[in-house]
DNA sequence: CGTCTTTGACCAGCGC
DNA sequence: GCGCTGGTCAAAGACG
């Protein structure tokens, strides 16, 4: 996996309390209100937590964490490919076919010891084109390669934030 | 040879 | 209580 050069569009979601859903400000990306896996994608925490716990659940160790909500950011790009390379390593651990969705949905981790940031790519099945890629957590290192590209995105990012 | 992708099985939460 | 769905693990293979 290269670098993926591709004309990107992207926006970005905060959490999923948008539910609400964005107005659009590009003529091109426009999302099918609550059909944008309102529900998959940016819907319930549900079992995040557990899932966030699963890392030890496994094993059983007691940590008690509670309902850890932990923030999530939901890219919305417009892109052929799949792949974003932000710059950071990322190692594939899994992918699973969503119902309603043609297509299956990736997860990937990071590939640093004490980074726990997950991040999870869908591809849309009334858009082709448009995938979106779910962020969890954040970065506690620095990048790993220069990456001109990513600052390509960020410069046609659009952030939205929620009730600020 | 090391790293990452693939793939099926497993597990936990939720709805019925 | 059972079954479905989504999320993760882990072994083996692919790839450089």
């Amino acid at each position: 996996m290269l670098n993926p050069r591709a004309d990107h569009d992207t926006k970005l979601f905060l959490d999923g309390r948008m539910n609400g859903f964005v107005g659009q400000t590009s003529d091109q990306i426009e999302v099918p209100s609550r059909d944008l896996n309102g529900d998959s994608v940016l819907g319930h925490e549900k079992s995040l937590a557990a899932a966030g716990a699963g890392s030890e659940g496994k094993g059983g160790k007691s940590k008690g964490e509670k309902k850890v909500r932990k923030p999530r950011y939901a890219f919305q790009t417009r892109s052929h490919v799949d792949i974003l390379d932000d710059g950071y390593r990322w190692r594939k651990y899994g992918q699973k076919a969503v119902k309603n969705n043609k297509y299956p949905r990736s997860y990937y981790k990071c590939t640093h010891q004490e980074c726990n940031v997950k991040k999870q790519v869908q591809r849309l099945t009334k858009d082709e084109g448009i995938v979106v890629t779910t962020y969890e957590g954040m970065h506690s290192h620095p990048i790993e390669k220069s990456n001109d590209n990513f600052e390509h995105i960020l410069s046609q990012m659009q952030i939205y934030y929620p009730s600020f």
